[in-house]
This record gives C-alpha cells, structure tokens and sequence, in this order.
DNA sequence: AGCGTGACCGTAT
DNA sequence: TATACGGCCACGC
C-alpha cells in the first residue's frame, strides 16, 4: 500500500499549504515526516514542479528569503505570487513570524 | 549497487 | 555581512 516516495509525501504536504500563508523548506519536511529532508524538499519541488497542483511558490527557507533560483522566472516572480495572496513582506524576506503556516502533522491526517 | 546532485541549514572563518 | 564547508538524504542515471 504505502508505496508513497517522499517526493510524494512532500508534494501532498505543499499542496495543503493555504493561501496568504508561506512554509519552511525546513517546516514541510517535518510535516512530511522527517526534518531532515530539508534538502530533498528543494529537490523535489526542482525536479518535479506541477506548477498545476503544486503551490510550489508558497515554500521559503527560514528566514522567508525565497528561493534564488526559483523555476517560474526568478525570486521577483516568486515574491509577486506571495504579495497577490496578501503575504507581507519586509526588508524583501516574508514576516514569517506572521505568515508562517501553523501546522502540525496531527493536523495534516 | 554506487555516485553525483541540490530551490537547505548550521557553524566557522 | 559575506563566503565556505560539512552534514544531511532521496532520487536518477
């Protein structure tokens, strides 16, 4: 049954990220199941962006810096989607203290 | 089956 | 503040 790869995991828990709201590379790999996978976050979303069902701009690091190299066009492009979905920005970083997704694994069942 | 890859992160210089 | 390096780990060839 459980044949999910952790691409898999990890594309099912970005796609549950809700509008006007941002999460960690860090923070979606807990939620998939270990926080260690940080990495193959970035991985995966790089490798297999379904920019159709995956709100792969919805995804930061930590810090609520956005991605150098992200795939739609550059972090300009990137840091729009996040203004249109009403996400405050400072200092060009995401307030995460304020935009983060407040998720825990429990919720995500 | 082994190795290179990387949209990360923490620490050191 | 800016680089550099090492650890981390699944994926694809």
């Amino acid at each position: 049954m459980e044949q999910q790869t952790v691409f898999e995991r990890i594309y099912a828990v970005v796609r549950r990220i809700p509008a006007g709201k941002v999460a960690s590379y860090r923070q979606v790999a807990w939620l998939a199941g270990n926080p260690r996978w940080a990495r193959v976050v970035g991985y995966a979303l790089h490798r297999n962006p379904n920019p159709d069902t995956i709100p792969c701009h919805r995804v930061v690091t930590k810090d609520g810096r956005v991605a150098p190299g992200f795939a739609f066009g550059g972090a300009q492009i990137q840091i729009q989607f996040l203004e249109q979905e009403g996400i405050g920005f400072s200092d060009g970083h995401v307030i995460m203290s304020q935009y983060q997704w407040q998720c825990t694994p429990d919720q995500l069942k």
